[in-house]
RNA sequence: GCGCCUGUAGCUCAGGGGAUAGAGCACCUGCCUUCUAAGCAGGGAGUCGCAGGUUCGAUUCCUGCCAGGCGCGCCA
């Protein structure tokens, strides 16, 4: 047995191998003619009297060859071998669907797995360690992390926990941008505000921050540094503003992501990599390779060719650098350090920059598919019917900080992550802080909660605990809700694989919410603590292993899994 | 004008070339002397934005249109 596969998995790929077995000796009889077969497809029934798996594969054989589902169906079903298999019957339903109905032993080993692996199950080999870089939120140091922000924290950080337990080695990464004009402008804006508090008449500039949290920054530097930062040299004084500015506000957002669960591998800074001259290096790669053009005094990129609707200037007349190059440089660094892929997570802002990013790397030299640019949309914030304003411009917007702080962490990631990316979100403030049933974050961790609950009364009440799938007695647990419950379990590590690979941590909200219906099902139908103490092992066993799916679950998504409610 | 995203139940949203389109909230009816009722069981609720096309089959794919959000700098 492939270990690396989960239980499910063995069970789906012997399905398969037995269906291209059989529609390979359809054809050697003549039962079906010769032609190339379509990849087989697996899928779980939308009823269970549709059994435990089907396959839509005899009508895509029927579209080929002018044939009709059913008949196909038929000539696949007689020649599939059974013996030696977990199927215990074969049915053709509606237009040419094959049902597979199975036993309960591949659910006994699935159930044996997850006793096994603990907190490890969920994990799978597909990605044969693969290096992916996941680079997300980078937001600007110029002030506090947003809502947005956290939307693209929450994504970002569950997708790297998908991929991880998909076998792939995943590195979170941060993109400082302190270098360059906005941090210039930053650091003016913080001189503006020391002057300010000095009582001097000292005005923004013109696109300067306006945020209120320059002047608490403001007052932090005169405190700590005192006036005399204010008479350096007009040079000196910028740089040390500079600085000062941007590693107070990286401290800031790297303390905000703490607070949210998130941890970085690598916070990368802009500056650093400019120092190496990378960027410089980047231009003239790309004008060796004959991409770019001078024109009106700048030199720029055919991005053109590469699917743009324009091209793109590199170096402007007045001989710096557009934020695009040090972009690249960067996108080249990441390569250069050896990993596989690349996974950028950005706001919809930036969709009409993914064609230069993704061209530039193709005309360094790297494979087109190295980059993948996922885009998550804007979220609004909602009171109930009512609209939060939020102005960028006036400095007004709810930060991170105060979202956390209002809704806490639980709720904010889970609500982040119920919708897909690439959807516009309204996230209601009233509901998501609402402590009771209408909050769909506590449908899931209360099943845990349950869960933990019921062990503590167990132990209390001296049942025996601990039971694996040894002394379990597995045929016991009958119940339909026992069983339903089972196969939910056993589906988590192929549902991980899956999620991962579609980029869609919602459907690990899903995945989770379904588990815990079927956990308060199973609960409301089956006494755990009951008197029949070998039923009551078997469904400790059950409960504890539906607690381990559930925490696996939760940990990825980065929600915690509370023993008590 | 061009590009990206969205349009599915009263609300917020899943789903997805096929078998009777789902969930939560809201509404209605039942269920707590036994492991947490933040729960369970059941009910009503839908021309899947509109119009064409491809297909044996489209809510799903393609085209056009309508509506909403966001972008379209020698800013970052």
């Amino acid at each position: 047995m492939d270990e690396s596969l989960s239980v499910l998995g063995q069970v789906k790929r012997d399905i398969i191998q037995r269906i291209a077995g059989a529609i390979a000796r359809a054809k050697d009889r003549g039962d079906l003619p010769g032609y190339v077969a379509p990849e087989i497809k697996l899928e779980t029934p939308p009823r269970p009297e549709q059994g435990d798996f089907a396959t839509g594969v005899a009508m895509a054989i029927a579209r080929e060859i002018k044939s009709d589902g059913r008949s196909v169906a038929g000539a696949i079903v007689k020649n599939l071998s059974l013996d030696d298999s977990s199927i215990l019957r074969v049915d053709i339903a509606g237009p040419g669907f094959i049902n597979f109905f199975l036993g309960t032993d591949w659910l006994e080993r699935a159930m044996a797995r997850i006793w096994k692996e603990g907190p490890l199950y969920g994990r799978t080999g597909y990605g044969q360690g693969k290096r992916i870089l996941l680079e997300f939120v980078s937001a600007n140091p110029t002030g506090p992390l947003n809502v947005v922000n956290a939307r693209a924290a929450a994504v970002g950080d569950c997708l790297a926990a998908l991929l991880e337990a998909s076998g792939y080695s995943v590195s979170r990464e941060f993109y400082v941008n302190d270098a360059g004009n906005q941090v210039s402008l930053l650091a003016d804006s913080l001189e503006a505000r020391c002057r300010q508090l000095l009582g001097e008449d000292a005005p923004l500039p013109e696109n300067g921050y306006r945020g209120e949290y320059l002047i608490d920054l403001a007052r932090e530097l005169l405190a700590s540094e005192g006036q005399k930062i204010l008479e350096l040299p007009p040079e000196e004084r910028h740089e040390r503003l500079k600085s000062f500015a941007v590693s107070r506000m990286v401290e800031k957002q790297r303390k905000t992501l703490l607070d949210y669960g998130l941890k970085y591998d690598t916070w990368f800074s802009e500056k650093t990599l400019r120092e190496t001259g990378a960027h410089r290096q980047v231009v003239d790669i790309l004008r060796e390779k004959g991409y770019t053009y001078e024109k009106d005094g700048a030199i720029w990129f055919r991005s053109t060719e590469f699917g743009d609707d324009k091209d793109r200037v590199l170096v402007k007349s007045d001989g710096e650098i557009t934020y695009f190059v040090p972009d690249l440089a960067y996108h080249k660094n990441k390569m250069d350090r050896g990993f596989d892929h690349l996974i950028d997570i950005l706001g919809p802002d930036h969709h009409g920059y993914v064609k230069r990013l993704s061209g530039g790397l193709k005309a360094l030299g790297y494979p087109e598919d190295a980059l993948e640019v996922l885009i998550v949309q804007t979220v609004r914030l909602v009171r109930g019917k009512e609209v939060v304003k939020m102005s960028k411009r006036g400095g007004e917007f709810v930060t991170m900080d105060e979202l956390l702080e209002e809704v806490g962490k639980d709720a904010c990631r889970f609500f982040f992550l119920m919708r897909s990316p690439e959807s516009h979100l309204d996230f209601d403030l009233d509901l998501a802080k609402l402590q009771s049933s209408e909050n769909p974050v506590y449908y899931v961790q209360y099943a845990h909660a349950r869960i933990a609950s019921i062990f503590r009364q167990a132990r209390q009440e001296g049942f025996v605990l601990g039971s694996g799938p040894n002394e379990v007695r597995f045929s016991l647990l009958r119940d339909p809700s026992e069983i339903q419950l089972m196969k939910a379990l056993a589906a988590f590590p192929e549902e991980v694989h899956e999620i991962a690979e579609a980029r869609e941590p919602n459907r690990l909200i899903k995945y989770m919410i379904d588990v815990a219906s079927l956990f308060h099902s199973f609960y409301t139908r089956c006494r755990v603590l009951g008197e029949e103490k070998e039923l009551s092992a078997a469904r400790l066993y059950l409960a504890r292993l539906t607690q381990v799916v559930l925490a696996n679950a939760l940990r990825m998504a980065g929600i915690s899994a509370p023993e008590s409610m």
